[in-house]
DNA sequence: TACCTCCATCAAGAAAAGTTGATCAGTTTG
DNA sequence: CAAACTGATCAACTTTTCTTGATGGAGGTA
């Protein structure tokens, strides 16, 4: 807790930045009903195909999706939890957290 | 509600850019101790003052923080119920919301 | 086997974001 | 008034991120 506060930060920054664009926001949307292949989400993104690949990876990455290979398919979907996680990571911002890692020259 | 969706995935993306640095969180976590003039922000980070005017400012653009002059000091604070509001946002990401998205062609 | 589909990855270029030092305006102090 | 201080803004540069088209592998299908 008190150890990887530079990580936990490092981390935090690049969940938000998955969610700072509005390609992956709607990824992100569309996923929440639940699995889909790429192919779906590229027709329904109406975006080339590599260029979803970058943003599902980006996704992926921060730990917010997950992949699953069937057949010629991938199947993504949301990694339970995480979306419901960023609430306690923004409390993580605490003032007593603060407090800490300002004294220790902050980042 | 279903008029300005297009707006409101924009302006959620540019809050969480605000949120996808290491510096910003470190400003943001600071902030949470309550109001800080940039004098002590800049001191506290050991930074330059024209990179944390920089990031002040991303923070003030994405409704995240305020400031307030005061003599020629420049007090920065956190805006009230601006990160609160960050768990319903995610929440307005809702399979619903998708699907009235995608009908549309999503975004 | 030859061909087609799905999709990850790569390279190259374009665009956006971040850093740094300089300048300037408004304030205070000597 | 001159000098010092706080902090915003600008321009030039570096770094990161995004886009696009091409390539190739794995898995089906005729």
């Amino acid at each position: 807790m008190t150890a990887s506060t530079a990580t936990d930060l490092t981390r935090l920054a690049r969940v938000f930045h998955a969610l700072s664009d509005e390609t992956r926001l709607c990824l992100v949307a569309m996923l929440r009903e639940g699995e889909r292949c790429v192919c779906d989400l590229t027709a329904a993104l109406d975006s080339g195909q590599s260029r979803l690949s970058f943003h599902l990876k980006v996704l992926k990455d921060a730990g917010l999706v997950q992949d699953r290979r069937e057949a010629r398919w991938s199947y993504y979907s949301l990694v339970p939890g995480a979306l419901e996680g960023l609430e306690e990571a923004v409390e993580s911002l605490s003032p007593m957290a603060a407090v800490r890692r300002v004294k220790a020259r902050c980042c």
